[in-house]
DNA sequence: AGTGTATCCTGCAGGC
DNA sequence: TGCCTGCAGGATACAC
C-alpha cells in the first residue's frame, strides 16, 4: 500500500482541494471499506465540513466539524481523489458528493482499506496505541535503540509493525535495511548502537527522499489527480532480486517470512 | 507476552 | 489463447 511518503504526498494534495469543502451528499457503493455500520457513517458526515487534514502513520486524519473525525487507511490499493472528466476510478467505493460540486471518490481494487469514524477521545486513545513517527523532530536514534531491545523479533518484522514505529511498510523497510547493512532476519535486540543510529538515518533519509519524490509507484499507487509516483527508480534493493547489487555487485537476494517477501545484498547485509 | 500465520479481495505476470 | 499458480505496498484475529 501506500506507505507513510505515499501518505503524505496524499495529504498535501488534500488540503489544497477539500479543505473548507461540506459533504453535501454520500453514496457508499461498498460497505465492507467502513467499519461499522454505513448508516451511521453517512449520518454523521453529510453535513460536515472538512476543518483539517493530516496524517498520522499510514492513516490519513479528517478533523470535520464538531469533533468528528474521519480516519482513512488505504490498505493496498486504497485511493482518493477528486472525479475528473476522464474516469481514473477502476473500483469506485464511496461518493463524497461535495458543495462545490466535485464529487471525491474512495476507489478500492482489493478493498482491504479501511473508512472509520472516531470521537476526539477514541482517536486519541488509537492513536496511542500506535508508535512513535519516525519523522518527528522528538524521535531520537536512542529511542529506536532502546525499543529494538525490548525485541527478539527479526528486525524487517519489527519495522513494519506499527506499534513499534509508524508509516514504515515492507519497501522502505527492505530499503533502510540495506541502507544500514542489517540483514532482514536479524533479531531486533542484536542490533548494536552504531547500527541502530544507522538505521534511523536511513529510515529518515529513504522516507524523506521517497516524499520529495511524490511516492513510489509499483502498481496501484497514485496521488489525488491519478499520477503515479516518481520514486520507483530510485529503489536500490526491493524487487531486485537476480539483480546486481547496486553497492557491490553481488546478487539480491529474496526471501519469504511472515508472509512477505524480504529482500537483501548477502555481501552488504549482515 | 510475544511471535508467526491465515485471511480479507482483485488483478496481473509467468509457466505450461 | 487459456488455465493455473503465485504474488502484491496492510492490518488484524487467532493459534502456538
Amino acid at each position: 500500500m501506500p506507505e507513510l511518503p505515499e501518505v503524505e504526498t496524499i495529504v498535501r494534495d488534500l488540503q489544497e482541494l477539500i479543505l473548507g469543502k461540506t459533504i453535501k451528499h454520500l453514496q457508499i457503493l461498498r460497505p465492507n471499506v467502513i467499519r461499522g455500520s454505513d448508516t451511521i457513517f453517512k449520518d454523521n458526515l453529510i453535513g460536515k465540513t472538512f476543518q483539517s487534514i493530516s496524517r498520522r502513520g499510514k492513516n490519513i486524519i479528517a478533523n470535520m466539524d464538531y469533533g468528528l473525525i474521519l480516519v482513512v487507511n488505504l490498505g493496498m490499493t486504497g485511493r482518493l481523489g477528486l472525479q475528473q472528466d476522464d474516469c481514473l476510478f477502476t473500483h469506485p467505493a464511496i461518493y463524497f458528493t461535495l458543495n462545490s460540486g466535485k464529487i471525491l471518490v474512495y476507489d478500492d481494487v482489493r478493498r482491504f482499506g479501511k473508512l472509520d469514524i472516531y470521537s476526539e477521545q477514541e482517536w486519541l486513545d488509537r492513536s496511542a496505541q500506535l508508535g512513535p513517527e519516525p519523522l518527528s523532530p522528538e524521535y531520537k536514534h536512542t529511542d529506536l535503540h532502546e525499543k529494538l531491545n525490548s525485541s527478539g523479533s527479526p528486525i524487517r518484522s519489527w519495522l513494519l509493525d506499527q506499534k513499534n514505529i509508524v508509516g514504515v511498510g515492507n519497501i522502505y523497510a527492505n530499503e533502510s535495511l540495506h541502507l544500514s547493512g542489517i540483514h532482514p532476519q536479524r533479531p531486533a535486540n542484536r542490533i548494536t548502537k552504531t547500527e541502530s543510529q544507522l538505521l534511523y538515518k536511513a529510515l529518515r533519509k529513504i522516507l524523506i527522499s521517497a516524499i520529495q519524490n511524490r511516492g513510489t509507484t509499483l502498481n496501484n499507487y497514485r496521488d489525488v489527480s491519478g499520477k503515479s509516483g516518481n520514486n520507483s527508480s530510485k529503489l536500490r534493493i526491493y524487487g531486485r532480486h537476480g539483480e546486481k547489487c547496486l553497492s557491490c555487485s553481488d546478487q539480491v537476494q529474496r526471501i519469504s517470512f511472515s508472509n512477505r517477501s524480504a529482500f537483501f545484498c548477502p555481501s552488504c547485509q549482515r
